[in-house]
DNA sequence: TCTAATCTGTGATATGTATCACAAAACTCT
DNA sequence: AGAGTTTTGTGATACATATCACAGATTAGA
């Protein structure tokens, strides 16, 4: 079956599963299954019951809120290697927000309720996922932290350098983003306006700490940027 | 033993550990240990090895964390109960935050390394560490929004709220916050100034949604002041 | 019980950022 | 390739909230 042949690869490359054996794998790939995704498509709806854990093999999918007035929050913003929701083992309930792709992506699909049960069966997955959580509350931590200590000039600064620590690529030296998020898209993910991005990233442009290509990447040297933080 | 009594009691009063027959108690009970913090004294600093989790039995405790200027950033207020750090297993390193006692606290004191041994035998136990830290996240990714999405008005509703379901007792149908807070320790909580925080609880006694008695505290009608959010 | 320290309330002012408005540029779709 | 849609940049203005200032109330310490 080709099928669990691909699916086995990429859950391999998912780093909570990685260091398990083939045999230690197996009952996971059996419940699991993979499909592709495209850019804009909605993977999940916060009102829908939590049944499914996903694994993100390729492809950006963004964790987002909406108002009543339509306003959205972007939670977070997944790649390659990462699972969503972090929140559902063993809770009923429905999904805390919503997910969307934001780049193609190829997602591994697996029923929660199957998971948790090779969970608790596998000591070594359970400590992983203890990590990841972990992890996961520390990094929310600081992005509350972020929004109450620093003014917007530095959430935009600091929201970046969270870019690209983790959608970065280094090329001679320069980090690149090489996803292109809009300015509004950018601003959701901080609680600020479109316009407030598309100022402080010309100000950061003009001191010459990120560029801003024809395709609509960011280029940045995150050590100079990390300085502009004084707070 | 009477002090290993005394864990015992205490423990059983824990959510985690609810449901846990004495027997699978037994070893944590013999890794922890029960100190009394008086109010004001410093549980453990940010800068710390995470080598302990802690186990509120009666009390509160105040997660917080401090910037360059001496601006402080209240991440949680935790009580009888709860159990903190977070997101400290199978993780090196050291403490997210700073743990300083609010209200004289009995805390159970554990060792993390023995504490995670006895996690990874006992599938009952992640289980609930699961939910807990679910809880958490999802607890957490409402901070965020609650930050981003809504004005200081509603932020200080939305705080009031938050306390009373958690520190709140119910009498004749009002909920009482039997706990002191200054305004500024309110404000610290969601990141505004101690002014904000007295303008708005005036307005709210004002329109007669919550009540601040002589010794301070706080008394409060929840579902009217539900109203009050509107976006 | 007195004194110092901290907390509260409230007006005046400053300021950062949202919002509005609109033109130009860049994408998208068939 | 051209029409329509979406995004960007930037000035002008509005507004919420921080900051400053100070007086009075309250609490804590000796």
């Amino acid at each position: 079956m080709l099928k669990k042949e691909d699916i086995k690869k990429h859950l391999q490359t998912v780093p909570l599963f990685k260091e398990l054996s083939d045999k230690e794998l197996q009952p996971i790939i059996s419940i699991s299954s993979s499909r592709i995704y495209n850019a804009r498509s909605i993977i999940f709806m916060q009102e829908e019951p939590l049944d499914r854990v996903f694994f993100i093999h390729s492809g950006i999918v963004k964790i987002y809120k909406t108002d009543a007035t339509g306003k959205e929050q972007i939670v977070s913003v997944l790649e390659d290697g990462e699972m969503f929701p972090h929140a559902g083992f063993f809770r009923q309930g429905t999904f805390p927000a919503n997910a969307e792709v934001i780049k193609k992506a190829q997602l591994i699909v697996t029923p929660i309720k199957d998971f948790e049960k090779i969970l608790i069966q596998h000591p070594e997955l359970c400590i992983k996922l203890f990590r990841v959580l972990g992890g996961k509350i520390v990094d929310l931590q600081n992005r509350l932290e972020e929004k109450i200590l620093h003014n917007t000039y530095e959430q935009v600064i600091m929201l970046l350098l969270r870019l690209t620590k983790s959608n970065g690529e280094k090329h001679e030296n320069l980090y690149k983003i090489t996803t292109h998020f809009t300015n509004r898209e950018l601003a959701n993910m901080i609680g600020t306006s479109r316009e407030t991005v598309s100022r402080t990233l010309n100000q950061l442009r003009k001191k010459d700490l990120i560029g801003l290509d024809a395709e609509g990447f960011y280029v940045i040297d995150p050590d100079k940027l990390k300085e502009e933080i004084i707070h």
